[in-house]
RNA sequence: UCCUCGGUAGCUCAAUGGCAGAGCGGGCGGCUGUUAACCGCUAGGUUGUAGGUUCGAGUCCUACCCGGGGAGCCA
C-alpha cells in the first residue's frame, strides 16, 4: 500500500496518548505487547512502544471480527496496531485507556522469552537482541539518547565545536593501554621481514593500525585553533578487564578547552556534570522514577543532591592525608606516591564526603606525560573526578605547553619523541596554556541509574570473550 | 590475569549420597473491569561438559567450559 508523499506518520504514540489533555479523541497506536488478561467477554491488552516506560492499556470487547482467531490468543511480545476511542479508565492504574475498534496483528510472538515478570540482568545479557523491549532496558535507551542529547547541548551552549577524531590511528603514541590492531594482513601468514617480524608495510596503512584508546592528542590540535572543541565517540581497550565498570569498547567524550588552566577544567567538568544530570532528572523524570523502583532507591535523591551541591576538591596530598587518618584498615596502605585504589576512593566519595569529589595535583610518577608539571616539581596538574559506588568518571588534566618541558617529560618516560614530533609542533607554533578531560559515557549513564553492571549501560557490550550479537 | 561464589524445566529457584520438584511463563478450559489478574487442567528435564568414587551421584572428587561478585588496570 502506497501512501501519499506528506502523509503524517502513522499513528499517535504511546507516550502522547497518555498525556492528552482529555479523553474523548480517536487514536491509533503500534507496539508490542507487554501483558495481556483475557476474560470472557473482553481482553485488556498493554501496548508499549518505547516512547515512554509506560503501557497503554487498550480493551478489547469480543465483538471484535479477529477476537476469537486472534485476539484472544495475544500474548506477551505479539506486535499490534490498534485503532480506537480514548476514554477515561474505570480502573485503577491509568488515567486513559484505549476503547479499541479495530486490532490489526503484525506479529504473534510464541515462546517468548521476556516476561511480564521479573528477570535477572544476567539473563537480560543473553538475549541482547531482546532486551530493548524489557522495561528496564528501555529506561536505560531513553535515558542514554537524553544524556548524548545533553552533551551536545551543554558543549554547544558553552562554545564548544564537535569535533570527529579518527577510530583508527596509524601512531602509537597515544599510550593509555593496550590497543587493538586493525589489520588486512592474512591472520595465519603475515608477510615477514629479514628478522621475521611481521612485515607492516605490507599491511593496509603501510604501518601498524590500532582503533583508538583515546581522542585526547588530535583534539588537542583542533583546540589549539578552534579554542574549545569536544569529542564525543567509541572508544576501545584491549586489556583483560573482568569488573562491572569496564568494557572494551565503550564511548567516551573528551572536551579539551584552549587558554584554560585546571580550576577551569574542574570547573567546566563540574558544570558539565550536574547540567547532564539535571536533564536527565527533568525531562526522563519516568524512567528515573522506575531506576529508583527497581534498580536502586537512591537513584533519583543521588542525583538531585549532585545537582544541587558543589563537588568536593582536594589534592592527592590532602587526600592521602585523609586517608591516613582515617583509622580505617585498607588492604592496600596508603602512602603519599602510590596511585589510589578502588577502597580508597570509596572511602572518600562514599564516606568522608558522600558526593562526588574533585582530586587534583598527583605525582607525576603516576600520570600521563602530557600532564602540566607543577611548579613542585613533584606533581602535575591532573584532576579525577570521583563519585560514589563507581569511582572515576573523569580523568583530566591541564596540558603541558611548555616544549622543553614536555620533550624532557617524554625522555623520562622512556617515550619515542621521534613518534610525538606533530604533537611537539603544537608547541613549538603558538604553544597556549589548555585543558581537557575525558569521561566516560556508560560509566556516568552507570551512576545516574543506579545499575550495578556497566554491561547494562549500552546496547551490545563487548568485553573480553564476549562479543555476541 | 588472580581470588571467590555459582550452573537443575523457557525464567526464578528447591531437592540429608536413595522416586527430579514448585512458582511463574506456555497450551487448553472457566470467569463481564483486569493491573506481575484470578480459578482448574495439562505439557515440559542428557541436572553446563568429560571423566572418576560408590550398590546407588543433581549431591562427593578431578579437569574443562560458561556466568556472577571482588581485585588489578582504567574511563
Amino acid at each position: 500500500m502506497c501512501r501519499a508523499k506528506g502523509s503524517p506518520m502513522r499513528g499517535t504514540r504511546v507516550k502522547d496518548v497518555l498525556s492528552s489533555p482529555s479523553s474523548g479523541g480517536e487514536a491509533l497506536v503500534h507496539g508490542w505487547i507487554r501483558t495481556a488478561r483475557h476474560s470472557k467477554g473482553f481482553s485488556f491488552v498493554e501496548i508499549n512502544d518505547g516512547s515512554t516506560i509506560h503501557n497503554l492499556q487498550a480493551v478489547c470487547d469480543a465483538s471484535l471480527p479477529n477476537y476469537e482467531s486472534a485476539i484472544k490468543h495475544l500474548g506477551t511480545g505479539a506486535s499490534v496496531q490498534v485503532a480506537g476511542k480514548v476514554v477515561d479508565s474505570p480502573g485503577k492504574g491509568q488515567k486513559f485507556e484505549l476503547q479499541a475498534s479495530s486490532v490489526h496483528v503484525y506479529g504473534m510472538a510464541p515462546d517468548y522469552p521476556l516476561q511480564k515478570k521479573g528477570h535477572t540482568m544476567e539473563f537480560l545479557r543473553t538475549i541482547a537482541h531482546l532486551r530493548p523491549r524489557s522495561n528496564t532496558f528501555g529506561s536505560v535507551l531513553r535515558v542514554r539518547h537524553l544524556m548524548a542529547k545533553a552533551v551536545h547541548d551543554f558543549f554547544s551552549r558553552e562554545g564548544f565545536y564537535y569535533l570527529q577524531t579518527p577510530i583508527i590511528t596509524a601512531s602509537d603514541c597515544e599510550g593509555a593501554g593496550a590497543m587493538f590492531r586493525v589489520t588486512t594482513l592474512p591472520a595465519g601468514q603475515p608477510p615477514r621481514d629479514e628478522m621475521g617480524k611481521v612485515d607492516f608495510t605490507q599491511d593496509f596503512f603501510g604501518k601498524e593500525a590500532h582503533l583508538t584508546v583515546s581522542g585526547q592528542l588530535a583534539a588537542e590540535t583542533a583546540a589549539l585553533a578552534l579554542s574549545r572543541v569536544y569529542t564525543f565517540g567509541p572508544t576501545f581497550r584491549a586489556e583483560n578487564s573482568n569488573t562491572t565498570r569496564h568494557l572494551a569498547e565503550f564511548w567516551m567524550v573528551e572536551p579539551e578547552l584552549a587558554f584554560a588552566d585546571l580550576v577551569d577544567d574542574m570547573d567546566l567538568a563540574e558544570r558539565f556534570l550536574r547540567s547532564i544530570f539535571r536533564v536527565v532528572l527533568e525531562e526522563g523524570a519516568d524512567d528515573m522514577a522506575f531506576f529508583a523502583e527497581r534498580i536502586d532507591k537512591t537513584a533519583v535523591q543521588t542525583l538531585q543532591h549532585v545537582v544541587e551541591n558543589d563537588f568536593v576538591r582536594m589534592t592527592y596530598t590532602e587526600a592521602v592525608d585523609i586517608l591516613q587518618k582515617s583509622g580505617k584498615t585498607f588492604e592496600f596502605p596508603v602512602q603519599w606516591g602510590v596511585d589510589l585504589q578502588s577502597e580508597h576512593e570509596r572511602y572518600l566519595t562514599e564516606e568522608h564526603v558522600k558526593r562526588p569529589v574533585i582530586l587534583t595535583n598527583y605525582p607525576k610518577e603516576i600520570k600521563a606525560f602530557y600532564m602540566r608539571l607543577n611548579d613542585d616539581e613533584r606533581t602535575v596538574a591532573a584532576m579525577d573526578v570521583l563519585v560514589p559506588r563507581i569511582g572515576e568518571i573523569i580523568g583530566g588534566s591541564q596540558r603541558e605547553e611548555r616544549l622543553d618541558v614536555l620533550e624532557r617529560r617524554l625522555r623520562e618516560m622512556g617515550l619515542p619523541i621521534e613518534d610525538y614530533q606533530w604533537y611537539l609542533d603544537t608547541r613549538r607554533f603558538g604553544t597556549a596554556p589548555h585543558a581537557g578531560f575525558g569521561l566516560g559515557f556508560e560509566r556516568t549513564i552507570q551512576f545516574a541509574t543506579g545499575l550495578g553492571n556497566i554491561r547494562d549501560c549500552i546496547a551490545f557490550p563487548r568485553t573480553p570473550g564476549s562479543a555476541e550479537f
